[in-house]
DNA sequence: TGTACATCAGTGAACGCGCGTTCACTGATGTAC
DNA sequence: TGTACATCAGTGAACGCGCGTTCACTGATGTAC
């Protein structure tokens, strides 16, 4: 399985054996450090080591490579929240698991934007056309993507008795449009100049505010 | 003064007479429908009825002009949010003065999102390069801009007693964020497909939790 | 009040760029007999 | 086990695109005398 590298691959092969994964790889490498305005059809199939229209015998299009590569930065969001989410321990009350279990998904988010800012922004840049392709293979190793790992959160709150049942339907854009705002803020906005460790803080005083506004 | 015209203008005079203004004026057009990508200069040059390269007796390079209609757009956010402010009433109490100020901010921002969703991602649009320029005129008419009328609302929490003083640092981020991120969520994320009253209830609620959980 | 001249805003033509995408092709592979 | 053949993954060359930007220019304007 030589698929991932982003080299630029001299094969000895005609058929190239696995060149869908092998652009996606690309793909995901472009986006990594460039954001989703990297991520080129022609760069990919470069770093594939064969011909630019080669590309067409597995997406459709630029959008469509796009397209597969935001799904797999959904997915890797996913798994860093669940990986988060694990490593929480227990909790004597199932209150105080409950919010560990929120903060877990909030400071998974924020980190991932920091760490991963050309994965993050790919994720959630505008989508052109495409009819939303039933957002394929965007989830973690539970099967849940982020969105829903957020509501495994906020339903642990509702049972603990942490939050009120009847705030509990949409509670996840609120939680969400906070975390994410500072995400947008702190890679592309007026907060870029702050230095990790002030974000960081930040980062901890808006996860208050959350679980406190809630 | 004929300004601000988006058609191809035909000239009848050598001199163009304002083509800075001009140039400008197309550009925020541009952002208007279209985002930050859409501020291209020979777009720019078209509809001021002039040739391409005559922008640059005018800005030095595309990004030059972006960053002016990047100002441009923040200083119109400015005055809506200015202009919300102006509206609230008296209130019997300073406190209730001060809540209302707050959301006040916070909803003239969402509402310039979601009704001038050009200029506003223009406004936040990633800068390249050039070295911060000072600014240039983003501020409204009170000479402040969209963050220190944020902090002004914060202000007046804080001297009605109701924010608790220590807590007053860096609270713009906290409220900034929400937002922000709401807004973002609804332009380009997962909260498109939402109709414009359910974006105002949600907004509703985040200001809510803002409020409660500052 | 008239004229010479410097200034500099706008012209016209051209560049190189990398991109996405299309075309007609070639040659390795797997399958049917 | 060997051979004919269909399939289709990857090739090679080319396209048109609009863009930002540079060059040497021209001609209207304002100023000094």
């Amino acid at each position: 399985m030589s698929v991932g590298s982003a080299a630029p691959a001299a094969r000895s092969t005609y058929r190239h054996g696995d060149l869908r994964r092998s652009l996606l790889a690309a793909g995901i490498a472009l986006a990594q450090d460039g954001g989703p305005e990297a991520v080129v059809l022609r760069e990919a199939t470069r770093r594939a080591g064969v011909a630019p229209n080669a590309a067409y015998r597995h997406f459709a299009s630029r959008e469509a490579l796009l397209q597969a590569v935001r799904a797999a930065a959904l997915s890797r969001l996913a798994l860093a929240i669940e990986a988060e989410l694990a490593a929480i321990g227990r909790r004597r009350h199932a209150a105080a698991f409950a919010r560990a279990s929120l903060r877990a998904v909030g400071a998974a988010y924020l980190r991932f934007a920091l760490d991963e800012t050309g994965l993050f922004r790919t994720a959630f840049a505008p989508r052109h056309d495409v009819a939303d392709a039933g957002d394929g293979a965007m989830s973690g190793s539970s099967g849940l993507n982020p969105f829903q790992l957020l509501g495994v959160a906020l339903d642990r709150l509702v049972e603990a008795g942490a939050l009120p049942r009847e705030r509990r339907p949409g509670a996840e854009y609120l939680a969400w449009s906070a975390v994410h705002g500072l995400a947008m803020l702190a890679l592309e906005g007026p907060l870029r100049r702050l230095g990790r460790a002030e974000l960081d803080a930040v980062g901890t005083r808006l996860l208050d505010m959350v679980e406190k506004g809630l």
